[in-house]
DNA sequence: TAGTGGTCTAGACCACGGT
DNA sequence: CCGTGGTCTAGACCACTAG
């Protein structure tokens, strides 16, 4: 592990504890350096992938301050999904993590190598008050990820899971989006009218580990929450 | 202007004008350092935000890799702009730059400092092939952009013209995601039925002037072309 | 083995923010 | 004014790629 990684993991996990909050400064640069024993310049680094991956901004003269925590999928946000607190939000599993085929619905091609393992699918749908907003459709192959169909995710989340148990970050991905018309299950389950447009997006999320993706399709309710996406370079 | 942002834009240049095309290598970070006399801290800087923005790969041992030329908005690709060679891909103004005023067709919220200031708009349609795919409205405050409304924009971007001509650079977007029915004028632009779902994105670019903004209203049929869109950490 | 990118050290000066 | 982040220098050692 490398020593800017180490301190970027260390700052990410106390946000996402709730040690430090919106709003909160981090340490400053110079304190980094004393506390970790290194130099401006990995401190600034582990800093800068913070940045990049939305968990702080930095403001000249005043500090790194924490940025809203992030609870969504990765780079997509339901907006109100982040706004709204509490139980206004629910995920709801229609399918808990299970090894199955590999499924035809996946948009992106899928590699050899993972045809040749096992395939974990799950399937949730998300929920802004009482109106299911999206259903999500996961797949990714198990490399021998020992307990993560019996075990509950860490705070809900697959990628912390990945994170904390196997050591696996998301380091891209893919996306293609598409307005199509609902299908009958989807506008069963949306509970939308079936020549409703729903937003479709199907997505490739790249891990640390590599030729290991984790394959997405999101259908989504848009009319009363849109998609969010932001992006900085 | 910053010694790793003139090599960068140095760089960027190089590669629109198609002196480095995809797969060539850049110079290595060593040349680097001896041709503009800086230490490889800098050069890296560069070569750093070149692959955040998506022209480079870097491989270790070997070097940085020239990505394929982004020729799209930004963030958003339509699939198959990038792909489709030439003359396949047409770009058409359906409304050239011009002064108006604040449209309220504008979903994020315009700053009273932009409202202060004349708007320039401007609206074009994409085509693949002899396909519509692609309907954007621009708005942005006119600052004193001498000579946007009459010249043609550089390559045919409205972004390298920021770029070129008044040092302005894209840091960042905001996006809103919605699967909608097409409006009437809608449809018939895109040359769809009034009942076919299109994806409508409301964009807010962030530029490297403080306060100012790019607003877009993008309408698109994505039903041979859908929208893509990659992101790596 | 030579050259490349990846990580890291130990400094320096500057511009910005709040006191 | 001091502390902050932003930029930059001048080195060092390592891991990877390819001839």
């Amino acid at each position: 592990m490398k020593k800017y990684q180490i301190i970027r993991e260390d700052l990410k996990q106390k946000i996402q504890l709730g040690e430090y909050v919106e709003g909160d400064l981090l340490p400053s640069e110079n304190e980094l350096c004393s506390t970790y024993f290194i130099t401006r310049t990995t401190a600034r680094k582990a800093l800068d992938e913070l940045l990049k991956e939305g968990f702080i901004e930095r403001k000249h003269g005043k500090g790194s301050v924490v940025r809203e925590r992030r609870k969504s999928l990765g780079l997509l946000n339901v907006k109100g999904f982040s706004d709204a607190v509490g139980d206004n939000v629910r995920t709801v599993f229609l399918q808990k993590p299970v090894i199955s085929s590999w499924s035809r619905s996946i948009h992106f091609p899928v590699s050899d190598a993972e045809k040749d393992m096992p395939c974990i699918y799950f399937e949730r749908l998300r929920y802004v008050g009482d109106v299911p907003v999206m259903l999500e459709s996961n797949w990714i192959a198990d490399f021998g990820m020992t307990g993560i169909i019996e075990s509950e995710f860490v705070e809900g989340s697959f990628f912390r899971t990945l994170s904390r148990n196997y050591s696996i970050e998301i380091i891209g991905s893919e996306q293609e989006l598409r307005a199509e018309f609902a299908s009958k299950e989807i506008a069963e389950l949306l509970q939308v009218k079936i020549i409703a447009p729903v937003l479709h997006i199907s997505v490739k999320f790249k891990t640390s580990q590599p030729k290991l993706n984790i394959y997405s399709e999101l259908y989504c309710n848009t009319e009363n929450y849109p998609i969010g996406n932001s992006y900085n370079i």
